[in-house]
DNA sequence: AAGGCGGGGAA
DNA sequence: TTCCCAGCCTT
């Protein structure tokens, strides 16, 4: 591996500003200079694809267009903005967030300190705002600017170790110019997103091809060194899609805490066997009775729904059925739900849900006409 | 230091 | 399929 100190920061970084001026994608949040809306496109880009971010950051900046109406808005609607996006703490911690700078009064922060310790901002998304909205020169370490610089100096370890960390944090720091660091910071996410991507980066293209120890070696390949993960386990579970006698369908709101925390679905068993399967109706029924005190009629299988998570696949298997009890009974809750509710047809959409469970009532929709059918 | 966390696009 | 992405938080 290359030693830091070979590197001429200064060459180096206008060189790569001067791919950004030719060559520069141009975003929405490119030039913005409110650090409100530049923030919400930080918090969006985090783990999420810039492809996926440019429909949902005019949405959600058109529903809450300053820190003052996101704070002062129901932790449900921002759900409902950012349903679909996943990593759904993000919402959860913007909300949050703005709450205790508006609380605190003084607008936005102008300085780093300002911003870390906020929950949701960490040192690369503190950096990109400041080095972004205000020009000022602190370094960044996101996924693309990891890529660059482990090929760059033909990093012979992975790179999520803590020491790797900080020996990437250094380089970074030791790159960012004084001159135009935001412009930097933005050049060099752009050189990881379009020439030097994951697979088959474009080194003929690269500004920095000349520095590149990896390019040297041709072994761009090679880098950054990867270790292989073990593979998802699947799960599968039932989705109980209970009807009252108005054809109000229950929903539940998940915990306050772990996966997709607050957001709403219907009642779901877990299975913790595949010997299970194939899963009877009479047993479907047994196990709703009991878990949720909701005596039904014999439940009719619809086709199981397939998504894939983090850490595992998930398959769902939903089940229709009408409740026969009485308006004033209660449902049992041993799933731990925060509240439940029965909801017509027309409000399903009123509550945010993820992904997986829009899939799920998407199967009780009357089927779309296809555009062709006029 | 390690594990948890959604979804979609690319290959 | 598998990998990865404008990371951060909790344990």
């Amino acid at each position: 591996m290359a030693g830091v100190g070979e590197l001429d920061g200064v060459r180096m970084a206008g060189q790569l500003l001067g791919f950004y001026d030719r060559q520069g994608r141009q975003l929405p949040w490119r030039g913005e200079r409110d650090l409100y809306r530049l923030w919400v496109s930080e918090i969006m880009l985090q783990q999420t694809g810039v492809a996926t971010v440019l429909s949902y950051y005019p949405r959600f900046l058109a529903r809450f267009p300053t820190v003052e109406s996101l704070a002062g808005s129901t932790e449900e609607a921002v759900l409902l903005a950012w349903q679909g996006l996943g990593y759904y703490r993000r919402a959860q911690h913007l909300h949050r967030a703005a709450q205790r700078l508006v609380a605190r009064g003084g607008g936005l922060p102008e300085e780093l300190e300002g911003w870390l310790g906020l929950p949701g901002i960490g040192p690369s998304t503190a950096a990109a705002i400041l080095a972004i909205g205000r020009d000022q020169p602190h370094a960044i370490l996101d996924g693309n600017v990891k890529r660059v610089l482990a090929r760059l100096l033909a990093f012979p370890h992975p790179l999520n170790s803590s020491r790797a960390q900080q020996v990437l944090w250094s380089v970074a720091r030791q790159l960012t110019p004084r001159q135009r660091p935001g412009d930097y910071a933005q050049a060099i996410m752009d050189l990881g997103a379009t020439l030097c991507t994951r697979s088959q980066p474009d080194c003929l293209r690269c500004p920095w091809q000349e520095h590149c120890q990896a390019h040297r070696l041709a072994a761009v390949a090679s880098f950054p060194v990867v270790v292989p993960r073990p593979g998802k386990p699947r799960r599968r579970g039932v989705a109980a899609l209970i009807f009252d006698k108005n054809r109000q369908l229950l929903l539940c709101q998940r915990p306050a805490q772990g996966l997709l925390a607050g957001l709403w679905e219907p009642p779901t068993l877990a299975m913790d066997d595949a010997e299970m399967l194939p899963l009877e109706p009479q047993s479907v029924a047994q196990r709703i009775a009991q878990r949720f005190n909701l005596h039904t009629t014999l439940p009719q299988p619809l086709p199981p729904v397939q998504h894939t998570f983090t850490h595992f696949h998930l398959t769902l298997y939903p089940f229709v059925c009408q409740w026969l009890g009485e308006e004033g009974e209660g449902v049992g809750n041993e799933a731990g739900y925060q509240t439940v509710r029965w909801l017509p047809r027309a409000a399903w959409h009123t509550l945010p849900c993820a992904t997986l469970h829009r899939k799920i009532l998407r199967l009780l929709e009357p089927p779309t006409a296809s555009p062709e059918n006029h």
